[in-house]
This record gives C-alpha cells, sequence and structure tokens, in this order.
DNA sequence: ACTATCCCCTGACGGC
DNA sequence: TGCCGTCAGGGGATAG
C-alpha cells in the first residue's frame, strides 16, 4: 500500500516530469474520484493552463503546487498510483489522465477507486496532519507520543499526530524497536521512545533506498517493483521464524488492520 | 472534544 | 468449475 516511502519513490520519478510544464488537461471518467470537490468541471477550471510549480509528499498525499489560486491534492489511499510515458488507452483502471503542454501524459491508476482529489487552498489546515515521519524532531515526536494514551501502533497509524506512517511499516518500526504493537504509550519508556524514532527513521530510509514494497498493488511509476518486500522483517510473515530469535511470528487485529509482531523480543 | 467502529471498492486466494 | 468467505487497509463519516 503505498505509505511514505512508495508516495516518496513516486513523487521522485514524476517531479522530473511534470514540474514547470502546464497542465493542458484533465480528464476523468470517474466522479467518484472528486467527491470531496465541487464538480470535476470546478477541477478541470481551476487547473487546466496553469504551471505546474512544485510537486511535493506531505506523509502520504501527494500535492501539485500551481501557479493559481488553487493547488491540486492527491491520495493514493490503497491501490493508487501515477504511470508515466504510458497511454491511458492501453492501461487498465485508469481513473484520471493529467496532460501536459509537452504532449506528455500522468496517469492515475487505481483498482479500488479509494483515491481521491481535492482543490485546496495555497495555506491548506484543512489536512489535520501531524509532522512528517521524516521531519519531526525527536522532541517533536516524544512529545506527541507521550500526550497520548493508547495502542502505540495506533499512535503512529494517526496522521493527524505525525504522517507517512501506514500499517506495513508500523509493524516494521515496532519490530526493530522491540515494542508490543499493543503496548500503551503512557507504559513507554524514554529509551523504548528513542528506538521507535530512531527505527521510524532508519526503517522509512531504507525503504526510499529500495524503491518501497510492492505487496499486491503497488508499483513504480515505470511499472517495476520496490524491494523493500523481501527485506521486511515481520509484516505478512505469521508464522515464519523472527530473523532475531526465531520464535514463530504471530498476528493480531489493531485498529482494524492485520498487525504482525514477535512474542519473544517485542515486549 | 474525544474515541471506537463502520464502510467504501475490487481482486486474489483458499476451501469445498 | 464455480461459489462463497476472508483479506488487503486509509481515512472520512458516524455513533457513543
Amino acid at each position: 500500500m503505498p505509505e511514505l516511502p512508495e508516495v516518496e519513490t513516486i513523487v521522485r520519478a514524476v517531479k522530473p516530469y511534470a514540474e514547470g510544464k502546464k497542465i493542458q488537461a484533465i480528464r476523468s471518467d470517474t466522479p467518484r474520484l472528486f467527491r470531496e470537490c465541487k464538480s470535476f468541471g470546478a477541477v478541470k477550471k481551476a487547473v487546466e493552463g496553469k504551471r505546474i510549480i512544485a510537486l511535493e509528499r506531505i506523509g502520504k498525499n501527494i500535492v501539485f503546487r500551481l501557479d493559481g489560486e488553487y493547488d491540486l491534492w492527491l491520495h493514493l489511499m490503497m491501490s493508487g498510483s501515477l504511470l508515466t510515458g504510458r497511454e491511458a488507452g492501453k492501461e487498465t483502471y485508469i481513473r484520471m489522465e493529467i496532460e501536459l503542454d509537452n504532449g506528455k501524459k500522468i496517469l492515475f491508476r487505481d483498482i479500488r477507486k479509494f483515491g481521491r482529489v481535492r482543490l485546496v487552498e495555497k495555506i491548506d489546515t484543512s489536512m489535520r496532519l501531524g509532522p512528517d515521519a521524516l521531519v519531526v524532531s525527536f522532541s517533536q515526536f516524544a512529545y506527541i507520543i507521550q500526550r497520548k494514551k493508547k495502542a502505540v501502533k495506533t499512535v503512529l497509524l494517526d496522521q493527524s499526530l505525525v504522517c507517512g506512517i501506514g500499517n506495513i511499516y508500523a509493524d516494521e518500526i515496532l519490530w526493530y524497536a522491540g515494542v508490543m504493537p499493543l503496548r500503551n504509550t503512557d507504559s513507554l519508556s524514554m529509551e523504548e521512545i528513542k528506538k521507535i524514532y530512531k527505527y521510524m527513521n532508519t526503517v522509512l530510509s531504507a525503504a526510499i533506498r529500495v524503491a518501497g514494497t510492492s505487496f499486491r498493488d503497488y508499483r513504480k511509476p515505470d511499472g517495476s517493483e520496490g524491494g523493500y518486500f523481501a527485506a521486511r522483517k515481520v509484516y505478512q510473515r505469521t508464522g515464519e521464524a523472527c530473523a532475531k530469535d526465531g520464535a514463530l511470528i504471530q498476528r493480531t487485529i489493531i485498529a482494524q488492520r492485520g498487525t504482525h509482531f514477535c512474542p519473544a523480543h517485542q515486549l
């Protein structure tokens, strides 16, 4: 699923393709994608003819910074991806096509139609996002963790606290940190919070270096797969031996999500 | 105001 | 062969 490393990979690939170009046309036959906008027509009117000043990632969110009144915001949700150098007619599940003024196209592919587009003001406060997981300082992070009294995994998944972490990396980070996903944040020692912070950075950075985790739907814009699935320690390894101590990986449900952990070294 | 639960979508896969 | 249940899960909406 596209989490911070996957969205970062996509944005890095699309950046040189999009930045500095004008949006010639935007097309879509999936009204559902624009369910949070007034209408598709309103989006069309706001973005066509506008230049893409920059392409940015904030957590799992993608923002096309435009030289108009609004920016174009996109969330890939679970099965969304951006494709470059391809024709819409030759691909399946294309929900939106952005044609640039050089004739090239950015395609939004999304099997499950969970993705969403918004027009956002230049300074937007409606997204309710905490600081990005790769930007937040340790003191900020410790403060955020300590003022919550919930399962640590739930806190890591809450985008309004820290944004960018999803189900795969929450499990991976907690495996490295040696902390049980169900542990209440008010019981964590400062040592444990330090470990979670440290591995949040190392796991996300390592995943970006290999272009993310391809599990089910996620692919890079050129169609190739990310390499982190092979490197993962717990996610989707239920019943396998833990790489650290050989105990069998267990699975439970936290916050409606499959949660994987080692019962021996995660305390 | 806060938290927990439901639900949107589609395809893959295992069991019978 | 094909039908059915389960799983994948981000985040907005809604109930409490």
